[in-house]
DNA sequence: GTGGTCTAGACCACG
DNA sequence: GTGGTCTAGACCACG
């Protein structure tokens, strides 16, 4: 998992941290129950501070992303069927309010309805489909 | 246009009122031209300080929402056909952005492509219905 | 890159600070991803409050010149090939309408379009050729 | 001289009408020597403040484009050979300084010399070509 | 340390 | 009356 920190960017480092592992996630890259690399590891390849790394995973582990297992470390959760799965109810839920938030603010600049949806099944396409391919490799080969 | 400010939220005052005033504006409870409470007025209704409304007001103006005369107050900008669209392009590419980043949350999660744009529609559906009734009703019934 | 504030001019005094960064990033004399002076110091050396610098730099970020990272300060953007152009246009735009409002009221004073046109390719050639010379002898002279 | 106030601009009432003013002593709508509507009769028919207009004919005799003869009113100046033409000097000097502001930006937008000095040319164009012909039409013909 | 936000109070141009 | 600008001082998140 090649996290990219983009010291020029105006996201947070922890926020650019985050969505990558989220990336990550998306594509099967990373799988449920794996291991992420340690804090302590991360911040240096990445030349980021210790405390920055420590927070962008507690963020991912309040989202329901990550398992903090204390001494081990941090695993990727299996966020279908787990005790965290009310965390990403939460996620769905803010998910929405979030859509619509977008989509108030597309009609009061004059778009239509289905010009929104239209939009957002865009990006879902590009979302679904970046590494599908790597992602079915992944899963069938040997590794 | 009724404003809550709730103060314990995480979304600063001024991002408040901001959302607030595009939703009134895609309902049409806004109508291009209308005058917005001055800044003064608004600050001592919600209860906050005249800057934080003022800069409320000054980034709906740089969005292209609003215009301000600084004689006579904030004004509903016509933002459909205005010459400097693109302040609405800007606005769209954003949107687009956002729409990326929570389909790859969702995928992370274990959501399906069309589920999302499924969620999608229906926030749209909620955005682009909730007061279109009621505003056309005003026009056609005899009230 | 020094930076002179006039308190006696009629430009508020976050004009002049923008005016002069835009003069300092055309000449070269500061190049993308260079960092500014900080608000808190650039306030004191200039003598003037810190929420005036603060103002100045939003305007610059918001206008697309710089790009402001909360943890390590403002940075020069590079507007070049930047995915936000749409800034860059619609400066574009304001320019061509301010090039009209000069030429229309030149023309009122009796001036002919020739004179105006050669007025423009004068002062472009002082803007473009100002400290261009400085900037390439820095870099070939063995200095 | 048909003079239209926009409430909704966010241009000043007083720029308004000094704008336009100053558009039709371009185009020579008004000429040399001829009177304009008193201050009262002005504001009364566009629905504007006395001191508005006031204000726009102190800044059009300021900049050299009206003589205003106390009683009698206010008069285009003959602005070519008169005792104002040092005003006339004056505006040509500011012209000069905010084209060069125009240019210096359009430069650290990474805009070329010549990109610069051909909008520059097109809006001139524009300016000196707009109502060209009425002006023609208006100086041969019987009025 | 950095910028972001909020409050508070002042003076200004415009109308 | 209106918003625009400036100063002053505070607390916050980020690093």
């Amino acid at each position: 998992m090649p996290i990219v920190i983009d010291q020029m960017s105006e996201d947070p480092i922890y926020q650019q941290i985050r969505t990558q592992v989220i990336g990550a996630i998306a594509t099967g890259e990373l799988s449920p129950g794996e291991p992420l690399p340690s804090v302590r590891s991360l911040a240096r390849d990445l030349g980021v501070n210790l405390h920055t790394v420590n927070k962008a995973y507690a963020v991912l582990r309040d989202e329901g992303y990550l398992i903090m297992r204390g001494r081990s470390g941090a695993f990727v959760a299996d966020i279908r069927d787990s005790p965290v799965h009310h965390l990403t109810a939460e996620q769905d839920w803010l998910m929405g309010k979030e859509l619509r938030r977008l989509a108030v603010a597309f009609r009061a600049r004059g778009g239509s309805e289905s010009a929104f949806v239209e939009e957002a099944a865009r990006q879902a396409r590009a979302a679904f489909q970046r590494e599908k391919t790597l992602v079915k490799g992944a899963g069938t080969d040997e590794r």
